[in-house]
DNA sequence: ACCTGAACACCGTTCAAGT
DNA sequence: ACCTGAACACCGTTCAAGT
């Protein structure tokens, strides 16, 4: 309401203007707080204080905010040992991992990166990181892109799949042929594992292509 | 408007009432034609003839409707050999590119069934066949359910980024770090040869597991 | 440079009531 | 059984105008 804001000492600070990183810090607090579906920009422009359209200043449109949002979940990725001394192996493995918690680490996370990513804005960045770890493997230039731009799809995938089975299961909204399936063992991870067999499938395929170099 | 329909001959026909597939199969066109965003509640029944709040009768909510429509698009996936005489890693390649067709036959449709997946509704039936190829390669139970889950999650996720570059070219609305990819040689299909190159690695890995046995 | 105020053209969903 | 009519509580976005 009132622009003018007065400090405890009774001095009169400057009206707090937002920055565009005002702006997705706030949109990364209603993520993780209340999911995608409570981040619209009329909320936002409440966290912040501000009129919805206050909002266009900062950004285009809701995509490109949603652009800049999936760009400061992405890059906070970090590889748990970035030395790459160790196995070319572990380093893919690495680097999927460290996306796969970057991921999950929001609310949502994987689908607002996912629907971010034909925009081609911040997952150029953990492409490449996948690229240069499966290059240390002496796999082909253009055949380690493709194969990190595979890899990339598969870790987004199934992170977006974890994080919706998460949110439905908290719903209570599952299928009876989901909630009665034979193989549960706790009865609520279903999906335990599966990234994990995943990922040695692609590191197994990645060294099998590189030993019969077809 | 008006209920009551008139045949060519003048005889009266019944009001034509619309039944749960007549509801599903418009949506369908909807999503063909004009793609996810303008599949609203609103276009559905103005197709249909019909009040919005009259979908509420055939569907308890738009998700539920969603979900009916992915279904419809998984199920229609058909592997182009369906004799299992040959090779399994022919039988794996030919039910995940029967998918992947699937897939991008309808605008928009990997992000439907994607966005479904987790309600368990029409995915387990792709999955299921997709694991029942895998268990032709000798591979153990679990591990195939689990590889098969692994797989679904690379083509729906590699499918629906295909559709989003698609989506994005076509609009214009491409960074430039993607348009100028020094590697593209057409310009345009910059994500060619990757679903390929991924499902290779798959079946490659699959294969190292068979034969190693972890 | 940064924001307000007011409007435009939409959404999904509910619910009493009709036939 | 199937649908209408009307309303409720929202959306993203634009744009003139303010400071």
């Amino acid at each position: 309401m009132n622009p003018m804001v007065t400090n405890p000492d009774g001095q009169e600070a400057r009206t707090p203007r937002r920055s565009r990183a005002d702006v997705t810090g706030a949109a990364l607090a209603i993520l993780d707080a209340q999911g995608l579906p409570d981040l619209t920009m009329r909320n936002l422009a409440a966290r912040l204080g501000l009129q919805p359209s206050a909002l266009y200043w900062h950004f285009p449109n809701k995509q490109a905010l949603l652009a800049a949002v999936a760009d400061e979940i992405v890059s906070r990725a970090r590889p748990a040992v970035s030395d790459a001394q160790g196995d070319w192996r572990d380093a893919v493995r690495s680097e999927a991992v460290a996306l796969h918690d970057a991921l999950l680490a929001f609310k949502d996370g994987a689908e607002v990166v996912s629907s971010t990513l034909a925009l081609g804005l911040g997952a150029e960045e953990a492409s490449a990181r996948l690229a240069a770890a499966i290059r240390l493997g002496g796999v082909d230039g253009m055949l380690a892109d493709r194969s990190a731009e595979a890899l990339l799809h598969f870790v987004i995938g199934q992170s977006w799949h974890e994080q919706q089975r998460l949110q439905a299961d908290s719903l209570g909204v599952v299928a009876p042929s989901v909630a009665s399936h034979p193989d549960a063992l706790v009865g609520d991870r279903d999906a335990s594992g599966v990234f994990e067999v995943g990922l040695d499938l692609f590191v197994a395929g990645l060294e099998a292509g590189r030993l019969s170099e077809i």
